[in-house]
DNA sequence: AGATAGAGCGTACGAACGTACACTCCTGGT
DNA sequence: ACCAGGAGTGTACGTTCGTACGCTCTATCT
């Protein structure tokens, strides 16, 4: 029947604003008035468009996992052997932690919010399930499971230093790890 | 001069009910009224033994990473040699990701925080530099380096993972990162 | 014993919050 | 031309928040 006005672009705009509001102010301080502020929508949208503010950050969360998906695929989709899978692992650490710091500070609310509620822990198994999709084409399901592990730990490190270490470092580590002892 | 009663205990017990408070319900959550109540102090006491909610989070945050360090330090101060070291790390990993959620999830709220605002970042930086002490005695620098993030990252995954990998696999990565080729 | 200074608390205030809901206004059907 | 109904919004309510501050009470000193 009727449609009324209709403005597609409201959802994802409110989507784009609380992830920018998450990522400069923490998800302690995001709150509809804010957030409706930033998007330019009326308040009344908010409650319009979103159940409430936890559906409104599952779903914005679930844009921003996406997103980090997306990341990964690029860099692990493309390569043909183990030695580019290596040197697509070190490119990927060091556009992770190089990258806006945006990702980062999104990546960890994300965290926070997986190791307190289940809900948010399927979107980042999510992403380590692709991910060792994509190391399994190169390496053994172990090596790819260690590898991973790696590839968090050494992101996180390098976005956190004050010193980030270098690429030969990085390469140097996927290295190691991806090789199986004789 | 005079003193008034004074008790010691209102500080530190203000300090745990808030950490205790983070880890159930983060730090979006905290107020100054939950954190009295469960302190079992009046709110009052809430402004006059600190100067604001960031002070007291700031210093609570302080106690937990002080928590971390020294458990740290337990793992990884008694090994002798590089096979007493690679186990160490092995039983880290294995404590804090199978240890309380607590602790888990502490750390990552306070990750959360040290990603955006550097006066917690000294905070982890601490203890990162406090690991690699103690790596450092039984591993080159860079080995020590590329361990801790091994660390980080290993112990995240087995916390998230639904299914989380055993201590051989745990083992096998820490006896890769640490084996340099001839 | 009385004075006093500081420790510690109860309360009140203004601001911000989430949410519900009555309302407007546009659109498509007749 | 008119109607119906749904899309979208403004506003108001009840709650909770951080913080300030005047007050009480106790321990010490004279």
């Amino acid at each position: 029947m009727a449609t009324g006005h209709t403005d597609p672009q409201r959802r994802e705009r409110i989507l784009a604003a609380t992830l920018d509001l998450i990522a400069e102010e923490g998800t302690a301080q995001v709150s509809h008035r804010k957030i409706a502020a930033r998007a330019g929508v009326p308040l009344g949208s908010m409650t319009y468009h979103f159940d409430g503010i936890d559906q409104l950050l599952r779903e914005a969360f679930t844009r921003f996992a996406d997103h980090i998906v997306a990341v990964f695929d690029a860099h692990l989709a493309a390569p043909a052997d183990r030695d580019q899978a290596r040197e697509a692992v070190t490119d990927l650490v060091h556009t992770l932690s190089e990258g806006s710091p945006r990702d980062l500070v999104l990546t960890q609310e994300l965290y926070t919010l997986a190791a307190r509620r289940p809900a948010y822990r399927e979107l980042t198994h999510e992403w380590m399930a692709r991910s060792r999709v994509h190391l399994e084409k190169h390496f053994d399901p172990d090596t790819a499971r260690q590898l991973d592990a790696l590839i968090e730990g050494l992101t996180l490190h390098r976005a956190l230093d004050n010193e980030p270490h270098d690429r030969a470092l990085t390469r140097e580590a996927v290295r190691r790890i991806t090789t199986t002892s004789g």
